[in-house]
DNA sequence: TCTGGGGTCCTGCGGCTG
DNA sequence: TCTGCAGCCGCAGGACCC
């Protein structure tokens, strides 16, 4: 391995994993250049919200995203905090992705900051070297106000690695006789698949790096995680991933979800929060083109234990009345005490068909036409003024 | 320590069907 | 007609990731 001041062997190696350095927190700097060299957080600061992003003066204190905001301020009481603004984010990383995609289209965005680039036919294109066609993405995304790292090697899992080793502001080639040598001594909360639990059970047999894991038994892998985690880490540790760039990946489900301030036990309180989040729920679905066979309701208790509920639709809808109605449904079967206080409520459309799929299965039974078109109407006037310039009767004198 | 919001994937169970 | 079985699907829950 090496870095990319050097001259590595990168031969063979066409996956790049390219990750923005704590990137809310860096396009917010980057818009109030004097805050930079200051502990920045973003994030909400209300009682329930939590780190999304901290730049690396904050970290040295502790902070880290998904912290709570509450302890986050515990630890560096002076940090400045703001609260996200996720338009600017997506715009920003619409100009990320703009110059991935001018290098390759073989991009696979994972969120806004990051993707995948298989660049095989680049370096044939560009007569560049992997390490090269990282450094030039560096360059190009730094005339953006941000930084970001790049691993270079020959998987996807590897090359993830790889980014966030060299993090910040780094490129980290692995060439592909030194991939057991990186991995091996690496911790097994490295591995795609390990967090908490699974940590924990490893801990137990004994497994605390990669190599160990490398080295175990399959069959008592197997026994305390199951088959396919059990295959997927003994792969991962051998450094055997084969899965290919995705350009363009279809999205498998889609939903919103909403933590209440205070915890809630009104049930027409809750039925209108999952009218609301059956309104973005549909809008998601009407803006991806797609229809739903499935509606899953997801309520939180107090107690943090977390129920789910589904249904599968006798047709496809991107109706924001229908998914509303299974969602009130899916609640009322819940069975919840009366006196039970729910922290949160999500509704989730799965079962993902192209809207014009669902529009010819339709076509043979009862069409929901005028509330499909009223919400099409609604979309327009949203796009238009915003999201919040029409709405529910029942959600227009404050919400929940 | 007191836990957001958007997702994906896996497992286990039960019902249905051929 | 009944039984056993396999395969599929729906459903619920959990773990994980960014």
């Amino acid at each position: 391995m090496a870095s990319g001041d050097g001259a590595p062997d990168d031969s063979g190696c066409h996956i790049l994993h390219v990750d923005m350095d704590a990137f809310y927190a860096s396009v917010e700097l980057r818009d109030r250049p004097g805050l930079k060299g200051s502990p920045v957080i973003v994030g909400g600061r209300g009682g329930r919200s939590v780190v999304l992003s901290a730049t690396y003066e904050a970290r040295a204190f502790g902070v880290h995203s998904a912290m709570p905001m509450a302890r986050a301020i515990r630890l560096c009481p002076y940090a400045v905090v703001i609260p996200p603004r996720h338009g600017q984010y997506a715009a920003v990383s619409r100009e990320v992705m703009a110059i991935f995609r001018a290098i390759t289209p073989q991009v696979e965005p994972l969120a806004l900051d990051e993707a995948f680039l298989d660049v095989s036919g680049a370096l044939r294109r560009l007569a560049r070297r992997p390490a090269e066609v990282g450094q030039l993405i560096r360059d190009q995304v730094s005339e953006l106000g941000i930084t970001c790292s790049v691993g270079v090697a020959t998987s996807k899992f590897v090359a993830k690695l790889a980014s966030v080793h060299c993090k910040p502001d780094g490129l980290l080639v692995i060439p592909a006789d030194g991939v057991l040598g990186f991995l091996h001594p690496l911790p097994v909360s490295a591995l795609w698949g390990v967090g908490r639990q699974t940590g924990q059970v490893l801990a137990r047999l004994g497994l605390r790096t990669v190599a160990d894991i490398a080295h175990a038994p399959a069959g008592s892998l197997e026994r305390e995680l199951g088959r396919a985690a059990a295959a997927h880490l003994k792969a991962l540790a051998a450094g055997h991933d084969d899965r290919a760039v995705v350009p363009g990946a279809q999205e498998k489900s889609i939903g919103a979800e909403e933590t209440f301030a205070s915890d809630v036990c009104d049930p027409d309180l809750i039925r209108r929060e999952l009218l609301r989040l059956s309104g973005r729920t549909a809008r998601g679905l009407r803006a991806a083109g797609c229809s739903a066979r499935t509606v899953v309701v997801k309520l939180r208790l107090a107690s943090f234990k977390t129920i789910t509920r589904s249904r599968t639709l006798a047709e496809p809808t991107d109706v924001a009345q229908q998914i509303y109605a299974v969602a009130c449904a899916l609640y009322a079967a819940a069975g919840l005490d009366a006196r039970a206080r729910l922290r949160l409520v999500g509704v989730r459309a799965t079962g993902l068909i192209p809207a014009s799929a669902a529009a010819e299965q339709l076509a043979f039974g009862e069409r929901p036409a005028s509330w499909r078109e009223a919400e099409r109407a609604l979309d327009r006037i949203a796009g238009r003024f915003g999201t919040d310039a029409v709405r529910p009767a029942i959600l227009v004198n404050g919400g929940p």
